[in-house]
DNA sequence: GCCGTTTTCGGCCCGACTGTTTTCAGTCG
C-alpha cells in the first residue's frame, strides 16, 4: 500500500472540518489545515520520508503530534482520531462546508436541530421551508443555500485556468473602461497562475468605487449578484457559473491590495506576521507604522506598489506564482530566490503534431507558425504506430518524413525543423520504432498511451526500462492526467526523476492547460533532483502553439530557472544537452 | 496543535459584507 500525499492532506482536511463543526480551538483546527497544506505542496512522497526513518517534525506546521499521525496513516491507511471524531460528527458534515454561506457553526445548527448530515437531506429541509426557522437562520440563507447546492453539484466549482481567462479577460476590459478606474487587473489564484481556479478576484484602483460598483454588476454575463458593497462585490456569471469578485480601492492603497488579493491566504498570513515582528500592520490599504504608545494615530508608509509593501517588510520581491508559503519568504530573506522562467526565454517547442497524423495543420504551416512565435527550432513529433488512431507512423514512413525535413531545413532561414517523434512507451518498456529509425532522429518524445491502470511498481518499471533505450529523450507528460477528466496514472515520480537523472532523460512540462503535466510540485522535485526539464505544448494545431504561456505559468510555480529547462538554449546547446553517451 | 534573537506558556492576520439581529455573529477571502 503507498499512501499519497493528497490522501493524507485530505485525512487532515476531513479532520479540521469535524473539529470546526464540534467548536474546537480554531487554531487547533488550522494546525491540521496547514498540515494539510504542507504535505500537498511536498515534492516528496510523505510516506517514502517515514520508510527513510525522516523527521518529519522538521516541516513546517508539524509537530510531535502531526508527525506521529501522518507515520499512522502512511502504515495503517487511517487516522483513529479522525475515527473517533467521525462517532460523534458523521464525516458526511465535511461536504456541507462546500455549500458557500455555510461555516461550522451553521453546519453545526443544521446536524443538531434537523440531524441533517448530508447536501441531499440539507436540499430536502430547504424545499420543505424547514430551514429558516433555525437560529441563526432566514429566509434568504435558505434561499441561497438552495441556489448553491444547485451550483455544486453542476460544476464542482472549479475552473481550468484556461477556461478562466478566456472568461475573465473580456470581463477585465469592460471593468477596465468603466469612467473613473484608473487600472485593474486579475488576481487571486488565476494571478498566481494555478492550474485551476474556483473563482476570479477583480482588483481595481478608483477614486468612486461606487460608481465603479455599480457597472459591475451590469455587465451583460452576470446571472446573480451575490454581494453589492461600497467596496466590494460578488457576481455569478452566465452561463459558466462562474464567480467573480471584484475589490476597489484607492490609488494608493493599490499594491497593497493587489498583495492581499493575490494571496495566498498561507503567504499573506506570513506577510503579516512579518509586519508584526516589525511594529508594523499590514492590510489591505497598505503599510502602517502601529500607533504610538501615547495614543494618535498609526501612520500609513507604503502601499502604492507591491514592490514597496515587500521592500518595508525587508523582502525581496516575491513572484505571484511562488506566493504559496512554501518557502519563498524564507528564500526571500536569504537573497535566494530564483529567477523565473519567462516566455522570452522559450526558444524552441519540442512537442508539435501535424496533419500528417492527427495534428490540423500541414509541417509547413506548423514551422512557419513555431517561426512567427520567435522560435529558432521546433521539434516535429507525429505519433508511432501504436497509436492507430491517429494513423501512427512506422518506421518506413518515419524515414519517408526525415527526407521532408532534410528537404524543408534547406529552404528555411532563422528556425530549424528538428526532426523527432512521439514514440510509445509500450506495456514491457520498449518503444514502438525500431532503433534503426530513431538513431536518425535530432531528439525523441516518448510517452505511454495505453495500459494506464498498471499497478505502481509495474508501471514504474515500465518507464525506467523505457528509459534504457539509448535513443529515448524526453518523457512526454509524465503522469498521463488530463485535469477534470483522468487521474494522473499511478507511478512513483520519485523514481522515475531518478532513473531520469541517471541515464540523462528529460521530463517533459505538457503545456497543454488541460495536462499542464508535470504539475508544480513535479517541477520542483525535477528541478532538487538535478533533472532538466522540457516546456511544450503538445499542439494540434497552429494556435495550440500559444498554450506555451500556461506551461511557463506552471514551470514558475515549479520555480523553474531559464537553466533548468532545456529549450532555453541554442539549437547547438540543445542538441548536446539531450545527446546521451 | 504549533511555536519561540523578548517566550516552553500564551499567543496565534485582518477587514468587508450579509442577514439576522437590535449590536453583532457568521462567513469569506
Amino acid at each position: 500500500m503507498t499512501v499519497h500525499n493528497s490522501e493524507i492532506a485530505g485525512i487532515f482536511d476531513k479532520t479540521a472540518d469535524l473539529l470546526e463543526i464540534k467548536g474546537e480551538n480554531v487554531f487547533r483546527v488550522m494546525a491540521y489545515r496547514n498540515a494539510g497544506r504542507t504535505i500537498l505542496g511536498l515534492a516528496k512522497n510523505a510516506a517514502d520520508m517515514v520508510g527513510r526513518g525522516e523527521d518529519l517534525t522538521e516541516l513546517p506546521g508539524i509537530g510531535k503530534d502531526l508527525a506521529a499521525k501522518i507515520e499512522e496513516i502512511v502504515k495503517t491507511g487511517r487516522l483513529s482520531f479522525l475515527e473517533k471524531l467521525a462517532k460523534q460528527m458523521p464525516e458526511g458534515l465535511s461536504s456541507l462546508l462546500k455549500i458557500q454561506g455555510l461555516g461550522a457553526r451553521r453546519v453545526k445548527t443544521l446536524y443538531e436541530k434537523l440531524k441533517i448530515k448530508s447536501i441531499d437531506e440539507l436540499k430536502r429541509a430547504a424545499e420543505k421551508s424547514k430551514i429558516r426557522n433555525l437560529p441563526g437562520f432566514g429566509e434568504k440563507i435558505e434561499g441561497n443555500i438552495l441556489r448553491e447546492i444547485g451550483r455544486v453539484k453542476n460544476s464542482e466549482g472549479n475552473f481550468r485556468v484556461s477556461d478562466a481567462e478566456e472568461i475573465g479577460l473580456p470581463l477585465l476590459e469592460y471593468i477596465r473602461k468603466i469612467e473613473g478606474v484608473k487600472k485593474a487587473i486579475i488576481a487571486g489564484s488565476f494571478r498566481r497562475a494555478k492550474e485551476t481556479v474556483r473563482d476570479l478576484d477583480i482588483l481595481a484602483a478608483c477614486e468612486d468605487s461606487s460608481k465603479a460598483m455599480d457597472s459591475f454588476i451590469k455587465y451583460e454575463d452576470v446571472d446573480k449578484v451575490l454581494s453589492h458593497g461600497k467596496t466590494r462585490s460578488a457576481v455569478i456569471l452566465r452561463p459558466s457559473g462562474l464567480q467573480v469578485d471584484l475589490r476597489v480601492v484607492p490609488e494608493e492603497s493599490y499594491g497593497a491590495a493587489l498583495c492581499y488579493f493575490t494571496g495566498s491566504k498561507a503567504h499573506n498570513i506570513v506577510l503579516r506576521k512579518i509586519a508584526i515582528e516589525k511594529g508594523l500592520k499590514l492590510n489591505e490599504y497598505g503599510v502602517f507604522q502601529a500607533a504610538g504608545r501615547r495614543g494618535g494615530k498609526e501612520k500609513w508608509i507604503a502601499g502604492r506598489a507591491e514592490e514597496d509593501v515587500y521592500k518595508q517588510l525587508g523582502l525581496l520581491y516575491i513572484e505571484p506564482e511562488l506566493r504559496e508559503d512554501r518557502g519563498e519568504i524564507e528564500a526571500s530573506l536569504k537573497g535566494r530566490l530564483p529567477r523565473l522562467v519567462t516566455l522570452e526565454d522559450i526558444r524552441g517547442d519540442l512537442h508539435v503534431h501535424t496533419d500528417l497524423t492527427d495534428g490540423q495543420h500541414t509541417l509547413e504551416e506548423m514551422v512557419d507558425a513555431a517561426k512567427e512565435c520567435g522560435y529558432k527550432y521546433v521539434g516535429i513529433t507525429e505519433h508511432s504506430k501504436r497509436v492507430t488512431i491517429a494513423h501512427g507512423l512506422d518506421a518506413k514512413a518515419m524515414f519517408r518524413r526525415i527526407k521532408e525535413i532534410d528537404r524543408l531545413n534547406k529552404k528555411l532561414k532563422g528556425v530549424v525543423v528538428l526532426k523527432s517523434i512521439e514514440v510509445d512507451i509500450l506495456e514491457d518498456g520498449s518503444l514502438d520504432m525500431e532503433d534503426e529509425a530513431l538513431k536518425e532522429l535530432d531528439v525523441t518524445v516518448c510517452a505511454i498511451h495505453s495500459k494506464f491502470n498498471l499497478s505502481l511498481k509495474k508501471q514504474t518499471e515500465r518507464v525506467s526500462r523505457a528509459m534504457d533505450n539509448p535513443y529515448f529523450n524526453i518523457l512526454a507528460h509524465p503522469t498521463g492526467r488530463l485535469i477534470h477528466e483522468r487521474d494522473p496514472y499511478e507511478v512513483d515520480m520519485e523514481a522515475v526523476m531518478k532513473a531520469a537523472k541517471e541515464r540523462g532523460c528529460i521530463m517533459e512540462l505538457n503545456a497543454h492547460p488541460y495536462r499542464l503535466d508535470l504539475n508544480d510540485a513535479h517541477c520542483k522535485l525535477a528541478k532538487e533532483t538535478g533533472v532538466k526539464v522540457v516546456i511544450s505544448t503538445d499542439a494540434h494545431s497552429i494556435a495550440d502553439l500559444g498554450y506555451m504561456r500556461f506551461g511557463i505559468f506552471q514551470a514558475r510555480r515549479g520555480w523553474i530557472e531559464p537553466e533548468d529547462a532545456i529549450n532555453t538554449r541554442s539549437v547547438e546547446g540543445l542538441k548536446k544537452i539531450v545527446k546521451r553517451k
